[in-house]
DNA sequence: GCAAAAGTGTTGTCCGTACACCCATGC
DNA sequence: GCATGGGTGTACGGACAACACTTTTGC
């Protein structure tokens, strides 16, 4: 047989999921959208839509995230954009027969790290989205198996690839410069420190952070101002370096 | 419009294809498959194929290297297998829309991580298959871009899928105890090192490199016996430990 | 003055590196 | 004996944690 021959495949439909993932008051939010139909009417659930006719699977993500979001997002690969543009990378794809009811689809999720937005835009086929605390989010670890049946406040298995983005991100933060992503093209080591404080969820001592993130080639360039706006003493104000990688990394404390 | 509207979205071909990785004679080879049939008739490929209907993309991936190599594959999350398993992840998803010129199809990538297996088994529908060291498979980085048409030996973006995947090997093995996914069920640290230089392609101090992997708590479990089969002084037997996160990693020395 | 946040200095400790040195086998 | 690989001891240095301490603003 050939392996081409059109009748010898099964047809899948392609979408792409987005876990967008911000910090907001010290804590680490995605965005959500609520869903106006059935299955999983009322629920919510992550943005995403299907991949077009003629379309790479990373610019339908970009699509998306524009239309949910309005930012505009830079490959991983490229260097870094001038504009307020978020991170955007794939995650991982989900293709599990009964994933959705109705038919076989295949997701290919993709993680998106953004500043603190004022709002979100609700647009595209969503009647409203927000941003949420992933604690909010994800199923409980110690739950009992015979829970009732409303355990994951999200739609399909968007519980799973949330807990899969949150752990993406919590990770590569440790060992690149992606931390910078979730800040505004300006801001200080303060608001920097209080991004990893929100994505991992500990305390980190402001003294040793500051030497660790200036001490680093690359990583951190001055922009010359400062800034009160978090209270007490002016701060520099700084931009995102070009080095991508940190070696050392910065270390998690041991949970 | 309802989104799930079957005609409002196009029909895609989803596959799995494997990037088989192994280390033979200190140097890291994947496996490869000769193409039958155009197009890339004659050319090296990854070996792949069709997702069936009801199938997982996991279960398509185990499939595929049962049929090619004859391991049986656990899946990551999963404990640790008796059998001679290989290690299988998800690695990523590729689709960009002329990558095969006959149809749209979108590819969800596998790595999986071998030990020096006897022969390759040639299986399904390729007619050979052979293990290649990587640094043939690859393009060369410094080519230049106007140079002859046959730059990379691989058909479609395989070279940049197996790019990806020796590059998500080369970094996994310095956090995680992967690397004895290369190893038979039993081995030397010797033998655990030299898969290390294999597949980093450096040298490394078989002193620090031994105090490193066994004082490392989970990593290693002595088996009791002994062998000489790499000559010199008999040296301990390990079996891979139920620690899957080093802590510390194991650092690859600078480039 | 007082609170709050930004920075700098110092010290002990852990860990990686480099390298000297000894051990046990095959030939 | 000698080559080969296995395994231990030890000294040096870099980096991090845990502080004390000073600086500069708003109120």
């Amino acid at each position: 047989m050939s392996p081409y021959d059109p009748s010898a495949f099964p047809p899948f439909a392609v979408t792409v999921d987005l876990v967008v993932l911000t910090v907001r008051r010290h804590a680490l939010c995605a965005l959500v959208v609520r869903r106006g139909e059935q299955p999983f009417q009322g629920r919510w659930a992550l943005p995403g839509g299907f991949v077009r006719e003629d379309e790479d699977l990373g610019a339908a993500a970009r699509r998306e995230l524009a239309e949910e979001t309005g930012l505009c997002a830079h490959d991983a690969g490229t260097p870094p954009a001038e504009t307020s543009g978020a991170h955007l990378e794939q995650l991982a794809t989900y293709g599990a027969p009964g994933r959705d009811p109705r038919m076989r689809v295949v997701s290919v999720a993709h993680l998106a790290l953004a500043p603190d937005l004022p709002a979100p835009r609700p647009g595209g086929d969503a009647n409203s989205a927000r941003w949420a605390p992933v604690e909010e989010l994800l199923e409980p670890e110690g739950a009992p198996p015979h829970s009732d049946e409303q355990q994951t406040p999200l739609a399909f298995d968007h519980g799973r690839i949330l807990a899969d983005g949150v752990e993406r991100a919590r990770s590569k933060i440790e060992y690149s410069s992606l931390a910078t992503a979730f800040c505004p093209p300006e801001f200080t080591v303060g608001e920097l420190r209080r991004v990893y404080e929100g994505v991992w969820g500990v305390a980190l001592d402001p003294r040793n952070f500051h030497r660790k993130v200036t001490g680093t080639p690359g990583f951190l360039v001055p922009s010359g101002g400062t800034t009160t706006r978090q209270g007490g003493r002016p701060a520099q104000l700084f931009r995102a370096g070009g080095a991508t990688l940190l070696n050392p990394p910065m270390l998690r404390p041991e949970v």
